[in-house]
DNA sequence: TAGTGGTCTAGACCACTAA
DNA sequence: TAGTGGTCTAGACCACTAC
């Protein structure tokens, strides 16, 4: 008391009520356990209905809460650790781990891509790409879809193939790829808000927070692919060991 | 016409705004450049201010926007590409790529730090553990702030240190960490919400969305240190380069 | 001091899920 | 059909910045 002055830089509602929130989870709740719906927390914590929304928000951003429309809120098991990096250089399709084609097509890829595959054997701005779906099953649950682009100049043999469409299709190319040597790839990983037909394949709304994993292949011509995999930011942990040893606890469970 | 049934499905409004924002940001508006305020906008679009916000909020996930209260809502220059795993195996502090000590203290490390450094020489859970502070500039922008954990019983020179706190202290413990043999290293990758401490590191307000790079160092005893770098995930691309070349192009800047 | 974004309220209606 | 989370409104006040 006296000149103390306790809540004289009052911190918002809504970030007061996470902490709080979070604390209940640790010690009261267990995992897939389902939480009072939002109204009756709003009332309990004598807050306005969008408050208490901001709360659980940054809980779900963190990965401790799922959300369902009509089924309600549970709390959240640990973030799955994926692995994105761990084995050296190698071809998308390459290894069984986890990625199962869906199809393949031929598109122009959009502006941002084709700024990376510029600079490949041939490559002009305008012409159609072989766009390759594929989603990354881990733990029977779907944590990613990737667009793989390859560029007709890469894989020649591709004209000439026979499955006009679907996974046989986009087996076909990754198969072709595969026959070329691959001389380096790098990665960046940013934030991006899932668009819609990604957010469906990964069961989750538009704009739910995403992890875009973009690659780039190289051979001795030049960029030979690009691929944007998105990843559900909610329930992914991205790993790239150079150690075959797996981080198996969350960075920051209760800080 | 006719049949056409354009809005059956109608998408939320806050959806179809970030879009419409979207596209007049690449085709209106120049880096940098102020928006017209919030309220402004809203009346423009004939939604209310809250809606208008939940488009800005998508566009400022996805680096589009910066918006400082007091001040206005500016387009946001590309994301910068930081460098998080290019040259193989390294101790922190030994390569001059912007990362500037700040602090060093002796504390209690979180549980989770705790459970990573579990395997390492003689950890006992309850023990301090050496805990620097660095932060990251680039391109004068603060981009990362990092905890770095190091348990007395990895360096043990450290207990006859001179600096009692301070940058030198902490270069000092980043020293005697370098001494060491490292023998390999791994990071995941992950989002979270931005704590009260970083985020006035990073200049952002509590809970804005951030990169979690969680690093862990390897001796031949075990895991000799723990770092959590937290990365400001609206204007950060982290890259992994295991080529020496660089993403320049953001990955999906008009999808 | 004026203008900005940040927080908060008390409602309303809608879309979805499961019984 | 009942109950959940998702969207939206029309206000109010606050904290911060810059002049």
């Amino acid at each position: 008391m006296g000149t103390t002055q306790l809540e004289s830089v009052p911190e918002p509602k809504y970030w007061h009520l996470k902490t709080v929130l979070s604390e209940a989870l640790d010690q009261d709740f267990a995992v897939g356990e389902v939480l009072p719906n939002e109204r009756e927390l709003a009332a309990r914590f004598g807050v306005a209905r969008a408050t208490l929304r901001q709360a659980l928000e940054q809980l779900e951003l963190e990965g401790r809460l799922q959300r369902r429309r009509g089924v309600g809120t549970t709390v959240a098991p640990p973030r799955v650790g994926v692995a994105v990096g761990s084995t050296g250089h190698s071809w998308p399709g390459e290894s069984a781990d986890g990625w199962e084609a869906v199809d393949a097509v031929e598109a122009v890829a959009p502006a941002a891509v084709r700024a990376l595959l510029a600079a490949g054997p041939g490559f002009a701005a305008d012409q159609p790409v072989h766009t390759v779906r594929r989603t990354r099953v881990t733990q029977g649950q779907a944590v990613a879809a990737e667009l793989l682009y390859v560029p007709a100049g890469s894989v020649p043999g591709l004209s000439a193939i026979d499955a006009p469409t679907g996974p046989a299709r986009a087996r076909a190319v990754l198969r072709e790829l595969q026959r070329l040597t691959l001389d380096g790839q790098d990665r960046s990983v940013e934030l991006g808000s899932a668009r819609a037909d990604d957010a469906k394949e990964l069961d989750r709304l538009p704009g739910a927070p995403v992890l875009l994993v973009t690659t780039r292949y190289f051979t001795a011509e030049g960029t030979a692919a690009v691929s944007v995999a998105t990843y559900r930011a909610d329930t992914c942990r991205l790993t790239f060991g150079d150690s075959g040893v797996e981080i198996t606890a969350p960075a920051r469970a209760a800080s």
